[in-house]
DNA sequence: GAATTAAGATGAGTGAAACTCAACTTCGAA
DNA sequence: TTCGAAGTTGAGTTTCACTCATCTTAATTC
């Protein structure tokens, strides 16, 4: 599976730097397929995304060696952004609440292209959310950390049972196309649970 | 869409009775796809799940006219037997923590059928739980104001916020495929939002 | 800046799987 | 027994994902 959405500068790891019209292509190819799939679902054909992206079938092919890569691609290209607005939350160190403005953030980004991923949910894709939101992993690990020791946040809340429960509710909401009001709730009862218990 | 895995009795609604030899190529179907699909995954072809069946494929097809409509049946019916199990639950009118149990025995049938999930997850099919636990609808009603009347669980708390967050929470458990001890304490922290605000 | 070369692009071709349908069979009612 | 509707059959159609031998071009080298 592709782990990167587009290859940020352009050097594939170690040999030389990847061709210019490669990288061009790999670009065009991820935003024909995300309009392709917005329109007509993920059952769209491969070569429909080609047309569109104006490059042979082959090419597609060679970039994302089967569908589902091309599926996970598109989709964790749309994360990306989360990845800047969670390095500026990182960046405020007085803020003890900033963990739960992370949530509240990637709620956000999911309601954002919710038309993508639900159409790709309706036709039958699975969205590994998860994988996106392991690349946050070092920001929860900090952000968790100092909610804790500021006493925000209950000491027995790891990392990976927040990031698990968060890509679940986000999940659900995305596909489901949760109301604005639902998803304030159920975050909540999410924040409440998180919260040290009052009563020992 | 299929709402029901095996019609119980034998009659559809409004017109003459099922025919015996449709309701037993029904049950049949369903039992072959079900194996077929946790030895191959979701993948397997129709032509072999007829096969395994020991019909043609053309009765696989007007039993279930698409292939998600199988997919689907097959997972609905994996989930019988927790109608079961919550009607129980709501027969102990004075266990007023039975909407705890409640989620915890959702997860367990989910973990028991964990392979069958995960094998179909893993091809990349989308396993509508929501649909399936609506059918709890009733039950969960009754239960969530039972234990709010005794003050257990927050006034606030909605049936659809609850079921929303159990099938999110379940569906990436089945998945992910959670440990027993990760479950627990993601259970825990469900649990500890749903009670009533310590401070007010 | 011409020669070199490996990375990349091309698109007709292949195999497999989902779904169709006209002919045939069987169930159940009268 | 008869009859009609419901159900079954499986070869055939269509649509896709994916391949690969061949051609093209971007970058490097001298």
């Amino acid at each position: 599976m592709n782990r990167d959405g587009v290859s940020p500068a352009g050097s594939a790891s170690g040999g030389r730097p990847v061709r210019a019209d490669a990288r061009r292509n790999r670009a065009r190819i991820l935003e024909a397929a995300r309009a392709v799939f917005v329109e007509q679902g993920a059952a769209a054909s491969t070569e429909t995304v080609a047309a569109r992206a104006g490059v042979a079938i082959g090419t597609v092919f060679r970039h994302f060696p089967t569908k589902p890569d091309l599926l996970a691609a598109v989709v964790m290209n749309l994360w990306d952004r989360l990845v800047v607005e969670v390095d500026e939350l990182v960046n405020e160190p007085e803020d003890v609440t900033a963990l739960f403005g992370l949530c509240t953030r990637v709620m956000a980004i999911g309601t954002q292209n919710r038309a993508v991923f639900a159409r790709l949910a309706e036709t039958g894709t699975r969205v590994h959310l998860g994988d996106a939101l392991t690349r946050l992993r070092p920001a929860v690990d900090l952000l968790l950390e100092r909610a804790q020791r500021a006493g925000a946040v209950r000491d027995d809340l790891r990392p990976a049972e927040l990031i698990a429960l968060l890509a679940a509710i986000c999940q659900e909401a995305m596909t489901d196309e949760w109301s604005e009001q639902f998803r304030q709730r159920v975050l909540t009862i999410l924040f409440d649970g998180m919260r040290p218990t009052a009563k020992p």
